[in-house]
DNA sequence: ATCCAAGGAGGACCAAATATTAAGGGATGA
DNA sequence: AATGATCATCCCTTAATGTTTGGTCCTCCT
């Protein structure tokens, strides 16, 4: 759907698959869903063109400079006719006037507080952006001078999207419903499908009410094949498409009303699947171009499809001169592309993504396509059915994840365009609730110059030293909830609330009663009686959406629509959230360090100010019955032991001390009381694993925060081990039973019992030039060579085990491909799993517990004779296989004593005879004596043979 | 040309610096 | 009696090996 204006008529291009449309008799309303900027390929003026609304004269791209000292308004035209000038200079546009509008508008810069004075600024408004952006380099660089001084130096909101703007000035927000009122539009001739519509009269509803459903939208979901050559990346220029597959689905409904695939010569039927055969690759994409205009999809899904499937398609039809392709060019660019990026892998917790992953890699290897390719009609079916499934799997991520509708959400609340939340980062989220409560109230946004690389981080969070150990009492966990959202509401932080000195001294303020001093170098902010701040309004009102999208939740039952109030809470949250990380983002748009270092500092304050609370009020000496000890806490929570050994009683004395901790802070900071870890296993720093309690009768799950359990750099084996010995140990409260769990898996892990799967260890490949020589690195380098086209490439996991290799050779010599070792059956190195990857995660959660004796742990008997990992079989010292040797084998150990205890007599005597007397014990401990040393490992020699042979006395 | 939320923290590895031990070779003296 | 050859021993250097430390990288926590 698209507008476009040229010549003072706005015309709106509008789907005709949308309801309702009823030619020009009637309100066509319509969910507006792409919005963005572009060149209207249609006009010869080249003019910009909103495809949600165009506008050349309607609404033009503007920003603001401070009006020049003395400036009147008879200046305007004057100043005018001087920059119109430059910027004929700068552009040689052909006399095409450049400058439409300078106006005077009495406005107030967001940053600082100046005493609520409006001042005059001047609206600048141009034909283009391109313009625009010349304007703004002029003005910011000095270029400019009015009347012998130099003009700005700073411009104010010209770094803004058209689009953004438009959106914001027509109070348009993202994924929300537009009526055209009968009779204001008609449909465009060439185009029939399009329509036309004056700017004026269009209706942007606000998604409030009936305006919060979801128009039917339609999802094409596609994948290609190319017929790749031997060990090479395909390429446009030479590789063929072979193969397309497609799903058309409405969003919300279980199965897709068109599946087909286009296929590259003749293939067998698939069950309820169009095959479409075609014997020339150029009319093939044809078709399949048609059909996407055809079927006119909002949304185009894929994996991967925005690097590798939709570039690869555009250059395979420019090489092979498919005349009316260009044409889907055009149509992409209208459409949103979800492309399968990371924020969506980090909604795809651990277990979904291996859980899809497991799916995927049934991928067929890409070596052989093209034999399924050139072999005949039943083995291209065979190639069909997983491209088809390649088609299936994005859409069923999609909806299994309901990201569309969570974006949704978020394109709602935070106003952006939809595409903007897949392409940009939290930023514009921020900016554009910024200029939209900022526009209200006159104020207007510096733009800042360039990005000096002033990059200095400023103090994060406080987390408290922990009392590491394992703890047999419930411990009650308190929580500031939002945090940083609401110290910046508390105390009114904003960039139009700083005030400096010299500010304070002009206005007369008074401290404490007018403005406030922060922990972070003085900083000072008015209160919010002297002027509420823009950003604590925009969390209020963030908070308050949570509020209310929490309550609907909780009276919610339906559980798509529970799923859909959750994503919207979420979304809430991670706004309001972000907002305290845009003003931090040194290298972003508007970073303000005396609000982020502030709100900061202030977290640290109030992170030891509600232990100090809590441990002095808590005590035996105020009458209840422990001393309360808060013994971690990281950035807003605190872990608390009261002592008492109930649940009960703990969660009674959680709930009183938050709120008495929450009385002692300004509102709307909050503590509150969330849950109850009991027993509770508390590593390190950001590492715990405990019992998780919400109410006393029913612990409600087992959370391990930081543990090898939840970390995707360790193999599935680690994973596995940990978790269940934390669930025995937790749960059951089974040491002995995770003891045994641990060694049986230790001793398998030695004989080669465990499968490959879970000796797996994947980590990120985050950038191409790596100093330090890692595992994955090197094997993602070596497999490049191997074979460029399966190689991992940047952003990817590079999967490897660790193989038997020379001795002492590094970790990242011996890291191999999964795939390659099961196929040329390379040895798997288990002690490096037992000693690199098992042992310190179990000795780190068995220590607290067992203490000392954890280290027994690791111990594993092995056969006296081949050394092989023995099971569990009570006091034998041999394996089967050696087990005819058991006299040999004694006899050999008897030898070894002896020889021992020979030698440690030679070196007692030799001891004996350096003190001179034979015939008593030795006190001598001399540490500067070679001989002490020998002769006490001599000792420890003879010892530890002598419990050996011990063992085959037992076994016999 | 366009884009970018933060810091704190643990832990695995690698690599360099250092410390220790073992081995080798030359000087010395018997 | 003086010289030379041989050998054990010492000391030093070198190589190998073990340990600490600093930095990179990944991932997770809030």
């Amino acid at each position: 759907m698209e507008v476009q204006e040229s010549t003072g008529r706005t015309q709106i291009w509008a789907r005709p698959s949308i309801p309702c449309i009823n030619l020009e008799e009637h309100s066509i309303v319509f969910q507006q869903f792409e919005i963005d900027e572009c060149i209207d390929p249609h006009s010869a003026s080249r003019s910009p063109m909103i495809r949600m609304f165009g506008l050349t004269e309607g609404f033009l791209p503007y920003f603001y400079i401070p009006a020049p000292n003395g400036f009147k308004s008879g200046d305007v035209a004057e100043f005018k006719s001087n920059l119109e000038l430059v910027l004929q200079q700068e552009a040689s546009s052909g006399g095409r006037e450049l400058l439409n509008r300078v106006e005077v508008k009495f406005k107030e810069t967001i940053q600082g507080f100046h005493g609520k004075q409006k001042c005059p600024f001047l609206k600048l408004s141009f034909v283009d952006t391109k313009t625009l952006n010349v304007a703004r380099r002029i003005i910011e660089d000095g270029n400019f001078t009015f009347k012998g001084r130099e003009v700005g130096a700073i411009t104010f909101e010209s770094n803004i999207k058209y689009v953004l703007r438009f959106m914001i000035d027509c109070k348009v927000t993202g994924a929300n419903w537009i009526e055209l009122p009968p009779k204001t539009y008609r449909f465009c001739a060439e185009f029939e499908k399009y329509s036309r519509c004056q700017l004026e009269i269009i209706t942007s509803h606000p998604p409030e009410g009936d305006w919060l459903k979801i128009a039917p939208l339609r999802i094409l979901s596609f994948d290609i094949e190319c017929a790749g050559r031997k060990g090479i990346f395909p390429e446009a220029a030479q590789d063929p498409v072979i193969q397309i597959a497609n799903m058309v689905t409405i969003q919300g409904e279980k199965n897709p009303f068109i599946k087909n695939v286009f296929t590259l010569n003749s293939c067998s039927p698939i069950v309820a699947t169009d095959v479409l055969e075609y014997y020339n690759e150029g009319n093939m994409l044809q078709a399949w171009c048609d059909f996407v205009v055809e079927a006119d999809p909002d949304v185009i899904i894929g994996y991967n499809i925005a690097n590798f499937d939709l570039p690869y398609l555009i250059d395979r039809a420019y090489h092979l001169k498919v005349t009316r392709f260009p044409y889907f060019g055009r149509i992409k660019g209208d459409y949103m592309v979800m492309q399968r990026d990371h924020k969506l892998r980090s909604y795809t917790l651990n277990s979904v993504c291996a859980h899809f992953l497991g799916e995927q890699k049934e991928d067929v290897h890409h070596s052989i396509i093209t034999d399924l390719h050139n072999g005949n009609p039943e083995s291209r079916r065979r190639l069909a059915i997983y491209c088809l499934k390649d088609a299936y799997l994005p859409q069923r991520l999609m909806d299994k994840l309901m990201c569309l509708i969570n974006y949704l959400e978020m394109a709602r609340v935070t106003g952006v365009p939809f595409s903007y939340l897949l392409s940009r980062g939290q930023q514009i989220k921020v900016i554009s609730q910024l200029y939209r409560k900022a526009i209200e109230q006159d104020f207007v946004i510096p733009a800042r110059k360039n990005v000096d690389g002033t990059d200095e981080p400023f103090e994060g969070a406080t987390v408290i030293d922990p009392e590491k150990g394992f703890y047999n009492v419930p411990i009650a966990t308190l929580d500031f909830s939002s945090l940083y959202p609401s110290i910046m509401m508390a105390h009114n932080l904003c960039y139009s609330t700083i005030v400096d000195q010299r500010e304070i001294d002009n206005l007369g303020l008074k401290n404490d009663s007018d403005y406030i001093v922060t922990p972070y170098q003085s900083a000072r902010f008015v209160k919010a009686e002297v002027r509420k701040g823009l950003l604590p309004t925009i969390l209020e009102d963030l908070l308050s959406a949570r509020k209310k999208a929490k309550a609907d939740l909780k009276n919610e039952t339906d559980p798509f629509k529970r799923a859909v109030l959750d994503g919207r809470q979420l979304a809430l949250k991670m706004s309001a959230n972000s907002v305290y990380g845009f003003t931090g983002a040194s290298a972003g748009q508007m970073p303000c360090l005396e609000i982020s270092a502030s709100v900061t500092a202030y977290g640290r304050q109030m992170i030891e100010q509600t232990k100090r609370e809590v441990e002095s009020r808590f005590t035996i000496e105020n009458g209840y019955t422990h001393d309360a000890q808060v013994i971690y806490g990281d950035t807003d929570s605190v872990m608390v032991k009261f002592g008492v050994d109930n649940l009960d009683d703990t969660m009674k004395l959680g709930q009183e001390a938050a709120e008495y901790v929450t009385g002692k802070f300004l509102r709307p900071i909050k503590l509150e009381f969330e849950k109850v870890y009991f027993p509770y296993l508390l590593i390190n720093k950001k590492r715990y694993a405990g019992l998780y309690w919400t109410n006393p009768q029913k612990w409600d799950k087992l959370d391990t925060k930081g543990i090898e359990t939840v970390r995707r750099d360790n193999c599935l084996l680690v994973q596995n081990v940990i978790e269940t010995c934390l669930r025995k140990v937790l749960i059951d409260r089974d040491v002995s039973g995770a003891v045994a769990y641990a060694k049986k898996t230790i001793s398998d892990l030695l004989q080669n019992k465990i499968d490959m799967s879970q000796l797996v260890i994947t980590k990120a490949l985050s950038k191409s030039d790596y100093s330090a020589k890692q595992p994955h690195v090197e094997l993602a380098e070596r497999m490049r060579k191997r074979d460029p086209g399966s190689a991992p490439t940047l952003g990817d996991r590079v999967a490897y085990v660790i193989i038997k290799g020379t001795k002492g050779a590094a970790a990242y010599e011996k890291s191999e491909d999964p795939i390659y070792v099961l196929e040329n059956n390379i040895p798997i190195d288990t002690s490096y799993y037992l000693e690199n990857q098992l042992s310190k995660p179990l000795l780190r959660i068995f220590e607290p517990i067992l203490g000392d004796k954890a280290e027994s742990l690791l111990i594993v008997p092995t056969c006296l004779g081949c050394k092989v990992p023995l099971t569990k079989d009570a006091g034998s010292v041999v394996c089967r296989h050696c087990k005819p040797k058991l006299g040999e084998l004694y006899q050999k150990q008897l030898v070894t004593v002896n020889d021992f205890e020979t030698r440690f007599a030679r070196l007692w005597t030799q001891c004996q005879r350096c003190q001179g007397s034979l015939h008593q014990d030795i006190l001598c401990s001399s540490r500067d004596c070679p001989i002490w040393y020998m002769r006490k490992k001599a000792q420890k020699d003879v010892q530890d043979a002598s419990t050996v042979l011990e063992k085959f006395n037992c076994a016999w």
